[in-house]
Formats: C-alpha cells, sequence, structure tokens
RNA sequence: GACCCCUUCGUCUAGCGGUUAGGACACGUCCCUUUCACGGAUGCGACAGGAGUUCGAUUCUCCUAGGGGUCGCCA
C-alpha cells in the first residue's frame, strides 16, 4: 500500500462566481485533506483569458475564506510547486506537449494540436462510483492546444495534477464521463492517475442543476442573507454525505474526524433552504453576546442602527432564539435603538376599539412613574400591582405594554422590553 | 443520438438478505407560555415498475421507466 501524503486541490476557474456546488467541492476536498494531515492546494485555472474577472477570482477567495477553508499552498500563500494560477505556467505545458508529441501521440490539426487517444478500454476507479468502464472511444482525438498557443483545460489538469503531486481527485460527478480521457493522458505521460471520487451535483428544488438565477447558488449571497459560515459549512457537508454520528449538527473539527470519502453518495443532492436556516437557527443560538453582536452589527447597521448603546448585546440576546438569519435582527430590536419606531396599523385600529385599554395605560404609566425598582423583577411587580388595583388580569396589561414600548405585537418579554429599554 | 452516474417519506438520508423500514428539515396536533418564538411530546409520510436468484428481497442480477451528467479550439 503506498502512503504518499495526501494532496488535493480545488481548481476552480475565476469567470463567475463561487458555486455552492463548487464550496461543496471545497469543502470535501478540505475535510480530506485535514483528515489524513495532508495539503489542500488552490489552483486557479485561468487558461480562458476572455472570459476570467478579477470579481470573480475575489469571490473565491472571499467565499473560501469566509467558510473558513484555508488553503496550504496557492494564490496569494505560495508553495513550492507554484506558480498556482495555469496563465503562468506555459512553459510547463509547452514541456510536457514536447513530450507527448516526442511519444508521438500529437498531430496538428488546422493549427491546433490534438492529443491521440490510445483508443483503448479504460477503467476509471472511483472511491465514491467504483468501477467505471468505458469502451475503447469512437471520438475525434481530443484537442490540447489552441492555434494561439493557449491550452485546453484537460491538458492543463492532467498536467497540474502531475506536477503539483496531486494524490486524489475530488471533484463534481459531471467530470466523471471525461475521466477517460484523463487517464488516457496520464498513461501518455507514462504516470499513474490519481486516486478519484466524484461526488454528487447539488440541485435544485426542482431537480436540475443549481443555476445562476437559482436561490442560493452563489455563495456571496449566504454572507449577504445573514447566514452563518459554521451553519453552511455543517450543511453542506450533509449534502451528499452522512456523517457516522447520532447527529447533524457537528462541529468543524468532528467533521474532520469523521470524514471519509468512500461514505459520499454517488446520488445527487437537492438543496434544501429550510434545513439550511434551521441549521442557521442552531448556531445562531449558541453564540455568545459578543460573539453575537460582532456577528448581526454589520446588518443592524445596514438597517441604519447603531449598536453602540451599552444595552445592544443583551437587546439582540433577548430575541435571538425568534430569528434564524442574521438579517432578521433589525426587525426584531429596533425600537430599542430609537423613539419613533413604528406601531403596527392593524394592533393599533384593533386596541383602540376597546376604551379601557386607555385607562389601563394610563394607570400603568401613572403607577411606573412612582416605581423605584427598575428591574425585570421589579417591573413585573408593578404590573401586577397595577392589574390588581384596575382588577384584570396582568395578562390582560402584557399585550398592551409591549405594543406601547415596541410597536409590535411579538418579541421579547415585556419586563425584558421594559428593563432594556430603561425608566 | 451515444456513453456515464443515479432512483427509500415533500426534501436530506439510515439500511449493506429476515427491521413494527430508523433519523433530520418541513408540515399537523398537544403541552409549556404575557406575545412571537424556543423547548418537550406526538402524528402524517417512502423502498419507481417488472422479471429473476433465494426458504425469504428495500438490500443481489437483468430489463423498462424516470432524473442527472458528458460528448468544444469552455472550464
Amino acid at each position: 500500500m503506498s502512503t504518499l501524503p495526501v494532496r488535493v486541490r480545488f481548481a476552480p476557474s475565476p469567470t463567475g462566481y463561487l458555486h455552492v456546488g463548487g464550496a461543496r467541492t471545497a469543502l470535501f476536498n478540505w475535510l480530506y485533506a485535514r483528515n489524513r494531515g495532508g495539503k489542500f492546494i488552490l489552483r486557479i485555472e485561468d487558461t480562458d483569458e476572455a472570459r476570467n474577472t478579477p470579481e470573480a477570482m475575489a469571490a473565491i477567495f472571499d467565499g473560501l475564506r469566509w467558510l473558513g477553508l484555508d488553503w496550504d499552498e496557492g494564490p496569494e500563500i505560495g508553495g513550492e510547486r507554484g506558480p498556482y494560477f495555469q496563465s503562468q505556467r506555459k512553459s510547463i505545458y509547452d514541456d510536457y506537449l514536447a513530450r507527448l508529441t516526442a511519444a508521438g501521440r500529437t498531430y496538428e490539426d488546422g493549427g491546433a494540436v490534438r492529443f491521440k487517444f490510445s483508443r483503448q478500454p479504460i477503467n476509471v476507479p472511483d472511491l465514491v462510483c467504483g468501477d467505471v468502464q468505458f469502451a475503447a472511444t469512437e471520438e475525434p482525438d481530443m484537442t490540447v492546444r489552441r492555434p494561439d498557443g493557449s491550452y485546453i483545460f484537460h491538458f492543463c489538469n492532467v498536467v497540474d495534477d502531475i506536477e503539483m503531486g496531486i494524490t486524489h481527485v475530488i471533484r463534481g460527478e459531471d467530470h466523471l464521463s471525461n475521466t477517460w480521457k484523463h487517464t488516457d493522458l496520464f498513461h501518455a505521460f507514462g504516470k499513474h492517475p490519481p486516486r478519484y471520487a466524484h461526488i454528487p451535483l447539488i440541485l435544485n428544488p426542482s431537480g436540475s442543476k443549481m443555476s445562476k438565477r437559482d436561490e442560493g447558488a452563489a455563495v456571496s449571497s449566504y454572507i449577504q442573507d445573514g447566514y452563518l459560515p459554521d451553519a453552511v459549512f455543517n450543511y453542506l457537508c450533509l449534502l451528499g454525505w452522512t456523517p457516522r454520528a447520532e447527529k447533524e449538527k457537528l462541529d468543524r473539527a468532528a467533521l474532520i474526524t469523521l470524514f471519509e470519502v468512500s461514505d459520499v453518495h454517488s446520488a445527487n443532492a437537492r438543496f434544501d433552504m429550510e434545513k439550511l436556516k434551521w441549521f442557521n437557527a442552531q448556531y445562531l443560538r449558541e453564540m455568545s453576546p459578543d460573539e453575537l453582536l460582532a456577528a448581526a452589527t454589520p446588518f443592524l447597521k445596514t438597517a441604519g442602527i447603531s449598536t453602540d448603546a451599552s444595552f445592544a448585546a443583551a437587546a439582540l440576546q433577548s430575541v435571538k432564539e425568534k430569528v434564524s438569519l442574521l438579517t432578521e435582527f433589525p426587525g426584531w430590536v429596533h425600537f430599542f435603538f430609537r423613539e419613533d419606531f413604528p406601531f403596527e396599523a392593524d394592533a393599533v385600529t384593533k386596541l383602540k376599539s376597546k376604551p379601557e385599554n386607555k385607562v389601563l395605560l394610563e394607570a400603568a404609566a401613572a403607577h411606573f412613574s412612582t416605581f423605584a425598582d427598575w428591574s425585570e423583577h421589579g417591573i413585573h411587580k408593578a404590573i401586577e400591582e397595577v392589574a390588581a388595583l384596575q382588577s384584570v388580569k396582568p395578562g390582560v396589561l402584557m399585550p398592551l405594554l409591549r405594543f406601547a414600548l415596541s410597536g409590535q405585537t411579538r418579541g421579547p418579554g415585556v419586563t425584558t422590553i421594559a428593563n432594556l429599554a430603561g425608566k
């Protein structure tokens, strides 16, 4: 048994946005490397100059970093086997092409260079799909270099995997049908192909491939929509893989320990935003007040709410089990931070229709103004006293007070609101 | 069209010849409760179809159907 140190790579092309499927591929590669004590390499496949954009490049880096997928070799990090941009590796490709030509495996065709397939049956052993047999091909020989001297994906991909010492290729199943071509190339170079693991695709809720128009296709959308990286990380793991554990909510350390690439399924999985939201809510709830304040502040700021107030962290805590996304916080806590908060129109009409409500509120206000013990306990006691004086149950007073204090019919406990808002 | 992968509740899945087919999300009901939630309990709900192998198929084989993917001088 070979015990080569594991070297895996994520090789995106900077031509659009970071696709959630790509992120999941990166995630599985990362998990595998971390589980095996190997290296996770980031390689940018930017051979198609016309389609590359700086924005797409930034989206890849930002998305991976947001998810906590740090790379051991690659852009901005460096490494022994660089450069890690294919656009900077032309001389290496030239060299490999020369070898192929010396072996009599290429020919020119209209200025382009084609690779002569072996036209033998090819077996692709796959850690996920098992042995996949491909009959001798009848496809036309594959172009590896364009007339302008630039190289084609399949060629660069194989050359780089050889040069970078990649031991395991974990990638989307959409590449499975082309893998025999890569195997043929490896053989032509006199190399053994790496171990392959083709992971299932992520489908949209209607069962077709996720595309830019589908909700949640871009990793950036999760950042914007108020998801937590740990929640997305956890959920993505569960799409195509079931950790051998009693529960589904698992932290990174546990996921690394449990990860086993041969446990990955071979069937495609549909994306379920509701379940992701559930995970997000779970992770939100276990955040400390400081962590939550830090995470939610940008979203509150966007809504025009400053979190400088000393009670900001406590205000967020008071509603954290009511929300699933960071973007929902402003709608739940805005009244803590401003004097002119809006009142729900329907509720205003409904409450005003009962004249006794006015009497009750005025009585409460009068009583509160004389009350000294402004703690949750003290406030609760005061409310009970007012209720007793007015001969109603405290439960009648609570909704009125909540509405007067917050303008809403939902929210934290009345005593909590009153206490945080201050006398 | 050819080739490749896949097929268990609505969704993600457990299962690796004998199970009352289990769990999670969602949904229904009940409890808790000053609202909204959380939480707890409970319910609804699946082996695509057909042959074969076997004492016995969700599980193994084949066929059909369906879904997805690949067949570029895109990656």
